[in-house]
DNA sequence: CATGAATGAGCCTTCATTCAT
DNA sequence: GATGAATGAAGGCTCATTCAT
C-alpha cells in the first residue's frame, strides 16, 4: 500500500501546485487532499522542492514513453511531427494540471529549486529534434535548420498555445484547430 | 524628487525579482537596492504584487513603443516581423532582468497575483497580429492562419529560445543567429 | 528474552543519550542501536522520559552495589572515602557514556522530566555520606562538618572534574592524578 | 529604545530557560514575557540557540566583574577565596535564575550548541586558580596541588550546593551555613 | 509480542506590512 | 514624505507516540 500512498500524494500535488503555484501551495494541503497526515508527505518526500522535482521526474516517465509510442507509430517525419502537435495538445486537455506544471512551475523551479536542471523535460524535448533530424537525414526537411533551435520554437509555440488554453477559464478555444494551424505553419516553414 | 525614488524602485524590483523570482524576493533587499527605506516602497506601491504588476505595466511602454518604431521603420509586412523578431531578442540580450521577467513571472502571475490579467503583454502579443493582419489584408501571407494563433505560436517560439538564452550561465548562444533561423521558419510557414 | 529486548534497548539508550543528548535524541535512532523497532521501545517503557528515568533507576543498581562492596573492602573511613574517589572516576573512564548521563541529563530531568527526583541519584550520594558519618562517630572526621554538605561537596567536585573529562575529545586528562588530589584535598580538609 | 528591548528579550530568555529549560523553552513566550513580538527576537538575535549563547557571555560580564571587585576588596588569598565562595553563593541567592542557567543549561548547551565553548565560563573558573596561584606564591597555599584542578573542585562543590539549593522548592537551606562549611573544608585542605 | 508506517500537534523562523517618529 | 524597528500570521518540518497487521 505504500506505493499507492506515494502516488497518491504525488497526483494530490500536481493539483495543488497547479491550482496555487508552488509557492502558494502549502505541505497540509497537499497532505489532505491525499488523504494523508502532513507528516506522512516528509516519508515519501524529502521536503516541497523534492516533492516537485519528483512530479517533474516521475510524471513525465509514462507521458515520455506515451509520446514516443505515439511518434513510432507514424511512418514518415512528417507524420512524426504532426502527432507530436496532436499528442501534445492532447495531453494539455486530458492532464491539465501536469501541463500547468510543466508550463509554469518548471521554469520557476529550474532556477530557484536547489540544482534541478530538468532532465526528463530535456528528454521530452529531445523527441522532437530526434525527428527533426531524421526528416533532415532523409532529406524531407531543409538542412539550414538546426535541430536545437527548431525544438525549442515548436515546443515553445505549443506551450504558448498550452498555457493560453490553460489559463483561460473557458475552455471555448479549440486544441484541434490549434494543432492544425501550428503544424501547417511549422511543415511549411521547414519541409524542402 | 519622488518620480526618481518611484523609478529606483521600479529598477531595483526588476533585479531582485530576475535574480531571486517573485516570491524568493524580498522587499527589504530591493528596498536596499534602490537605496531607500523598507517603508517607503509601499508608499509608491500598494504592496508586493502591485510591485510586479506595475513593472509590467510601465516597463511595458517604452518597451512597446520602440518595438512599435522599429517596426514602422519597415516597409513590407515580411520586413515588419524579421523586425518583430531581431528587436525581441535584441531586447532579451540587453535588458536580460527584464526579459527574466517576462519569460517566467508574468506567467506565475497572471494566474496568482490578484486579478492581474497581463494588459500591456496583451498589447505586445497584438504587435505581431497587427503585423501579420496586415500582411494578410496585401495578400502576402496565409490567409488560412489565425492571427491569433499565429502571435502566440511566434511569440512562444521566441520565449523559449530567450528562456533557453536566459538560463544558460554561459551566454553561449548566438541569439542572432537563432533570429535568423526563426524567422526563416516562420517566414516560409506563413508566405503564401 | 524479553529481558534481552528490554537491556538492549536501556544499553542503546544510555549511548544515544550521551552522544546526542536526552532532547536531540530519537527514539527511532535509539531503536535502531537497539536493533528492535520503533514501537518496540514502547512495550517496555511507557515514553523517552520513562526510558531515561529508568536508566537511572536500573543502571544506578550495580553502580550502587559495586560501589558498596569496593568501600566495604576497606577498613578505615579514610580508606573508604579514598576507594570512593577512586571507584567514582574509575566508573568515568569506563562507563563514560553512563557518566555522561549522569553528570548532563540528570540536572536537567530532576527538574524537567515528570516527578522525578532521583532516588537513586540520592542512595548513592548518600553513600559518601555514610562513610562520613562512620569516620566522625569514630572521631577521624571533623565533627563540625555536616554530612548532608559534605557529600554533596565531594560529589561537586569528583562531578566537575568528570564533566571536564567527558567534554575534552582529547582524553589527555589523568584521572589518577586527579583523584589524588582531591582526596588530598578533602581528607586535609576533614580530618581532625 | 532598542538596547532596552534587547536587554528585556535577554532578560526574559533567562527566565523562561531557567523555568522550562532550553528545550522546553518557547521562543514566543520569551517574546511574550518581554513585552515584544515573536519576530522582534529574531531582530536581536540570530536564533534560540544565539539567545543562550549570547546570555552565557553577556551576563557573564558583570557577574566577572563584580567577582573580581569584591576578591580584590580582600587582602590575602585566604580572605579572597572566602570572598569568592561567600560572592558566588550570593549570586545564586540573588539571581537563581542566571545561576540556574549556569548550572544545568550550560553544560548541555557546551556540547550541543554549535561551536560554544564557553569562553566567559571559563573566565569565572579562572578567577579561582588566579587567587589560588598567588596564595601559593605567597607561600601560603601547598604547592603539590594543581590550580587547574584545584579550581574546577572548588567550583564543582559550589555548583553542586546551588544546585541542590537551586531545585529545592522550600528554600529552608541556609547557604550562608554552606559556605562557611566549603569554605572551612578548602581551607583546611589546601592551607600548609 | 513485534513491527514500522502513519499520525498530527507543536515550534522555530521568515517576511510582507505597518506606524510611531 | 521618509524611515526602519516592530509586528504577528503563517507554514515547513520534526518526532514522540500509536495502532493495524
Amino acid at each position: 500500500m505504500a506505493r499507492g500512498k506515494r502516488e497518491k500524494i504525488l497526483k494530490a500535488a500536481v493539483k495543488i501546485f497547479a491550482r496555487d503555484g508552488f509557492f502558494n501551495a502549502k505541505m497540509e494541503e497537499i497532505a489532505r487532499l491525499a488523504g494523508v497526515a502532513t507528516g506522512t508527505t516528509y516519508l515519501y518526500f524529502e521536503n516541497k522542492d523534492d516533492l516537485l522535482i519528483s512530479i517533474f521526474e516521475e510524471e513525465m516517465i509514462p507521458i515520455i514513453s506515451n509520446m514516443t509510442r505515439e511518434i513510432n507509430k507514424a511512418e514518415t517525419a512528417v507524420d512524426k511531427l504532426h502527432a507530436f502537435i496532436n499528442h501534445h495538445l492532447e495531453l494539455v486537455k486530458n492532464k491539465p494540471d501536469m501541463a500547468q506544471l510543466l508550463e509554469v512551475e518548471l521554469r520557476q523551479s529550474s532556477k530557484f529549486i536547489h540544482g534541478y536542471s530538468g532532465s526528463k523535460f530535456r528528454e521530452y524535448l529531445n523527441l522532437i529534434s530526434s525527428v527533426f533530424e531524421e526528416g533532415q537525414q532523409r532529406g524531407i526537411f531543409r538542412s539550414d535548420i538546426q535541430p536545437t533551435i527548431f525544438k525549442q520554437v515548436l515546443f515553445g509555440a505549443l506551450d504558448q498555445i498550452s498555457t493560453n488554453y490553460t489559463l483561460s477559464r473557458s475552455k471555448k478555444i479549440d486544441l484541434n484547430e490549434s494543432a492544425e494551424q501550428i503544424a501547417n505553419i511549422f511543415l511549411n516553414g521547414v519541409l524542402r
